[in-house]
DNA sequence: GTACAATACGAGTAATTACTCACTTTTATT
DNA sequence: AATAAAAGTGAGTAATTACTCGTATTGTAC
């Protein structure tokens, strides 16, 4: 999916798989840390015990660090959004469907803590830019057909156009999450913003005025 | 309010005065443009027409020129809330309402377009975070008393929480609308952004269960 | 018009950082 | 056990960048 100089050494035996693996978990925590910019490679090789040559022997670069680790978190998003958009929601509530659309996103995003902040900012490369833009399409996609089987009568106009703000309000639901660590206060916080998406999607799915 | 070296010469003649704005004209656009590590003092110095030492004679570094710029933006963020959150809202209607707080800051932040890019990476310094989240907190708390006053019976938790929901909400709307920008599409979302809020305004006004 | 201060200037520097490469060690194959 | 291939290693390098400082220019006061 994203591609770049692939120069790296294949890994052929388990150890360096393995290795591999370690830098990227290492650079992911440094990202999620410091920033891209300021996690310098010898740093990343430092975080994760293995010599800044043996990095250099799996990665062409920085930056296609940065592109293995946005591949692995974009195959998980991915993958969650598949099983999020497949799951039959008929004669479920929309409290239920909305339910079982977010929660998995709330695991996902604390599973995958902090890593986004490498790709909130504006360092990103062009080609991952347009990666995580695709990946906002697949999401509208989704939510616009997972409408449209709520009400029939929505054009793709309006579907589409209602999928984007729940894709903008969810988004900023997380935002909303990060400024307090507070358990309860986030719990509350997630309860009220799931009220809101239920009223906003019978809105719609009422076909709406 | 936010300093740290404060060892740059303060512009004592108008011409320098104007180089100082200058100077962070430029780097506004440059960190819109390329974000703020990949912009160097000596490209910033560049696009302001202005030679490096002449840069360093008002900035004590470049992180100084970020700190300055946050000042601004902050300044007239604040601003914009204080008109925002002093404005007499009793005896409109919940739509008018969020149509007059909500058009400022789509106002704003076409105005001052691109600079939070500069903001929302992971680079910038702890007591940059700080401002930032000091404003926001100002948001919730003003967002809160507005609820308070449509809702007398609203407890601090619960007004708290459904403005930090709003805040969110809010949020989410920007980035929604930075993912397409055809303005046609975009006038949609805001509309349909707009009764989302509306509707879980009314929510908590009307108490809700 | 002279003395003094403020400002302008940009080549140079010290420090940092992404990345290389010549060499060693480990694993697979026969 | 011998050979080859794969993997490991880190001191060193070339390039970049934030920042300095000695000098030139402009403005001010008398």
């Amino acid at each position: 999916m994203v591609d770049k100089k692939q120069k790296r050494r294949v890994p052929q035996q388990a150890r360096s798989r393995e290795r591999y693996d370690l830098i990227l978990d290492a650079a992911a925590r440094l990202f999620a840390g410091v920033g891209y910019e300021a996690a310098t490679t010898n740093a990343i090789a430092r975080e994760a015990d293995v010599p800044i040559g043996s990095l250099y022997q799996y990665f062409a670069g920085k930056e296609d660090i940065l592109h293995a680790l946005a591949d692995r978190y974009l195959e998980d998003m991915q993958q969650l959004h598949e099983e999020s958009f497949s799951a039959d929601i008929s004669g479920l509530s929309i409290e239920e469907i909305v339910d079982r659309q977010i929660d998995p996103y709330i695991a996902f995003s604390e599973q995958h803590l902090g890593f986004k902040h490498a790709f909130l900012g504006a360092e990103v490369s062009a080609d991952l830019a347009a990666a995580m833009a695709e990946l906002d399409d697949a999401v509208v996609e989704g939510i616009k057909t997972a409408l449209q089987r709520l009400n029939g009568q929505l054009s793709d106009k309006r579907a589409t156009m209602a999928a984007t703000v729940l894709k903008g309000m969810v988004k900023g639901l997380f935002g909303a999450l990060e400024s307090d660590t507070d358990p309860a206060f986030q719990a509350g916080v997630i309860a009220e913003y799931k009220r809101a998406l239920a009223d906003y999607i019978r809105r719609v799915a009422q076909g709406e005025g």
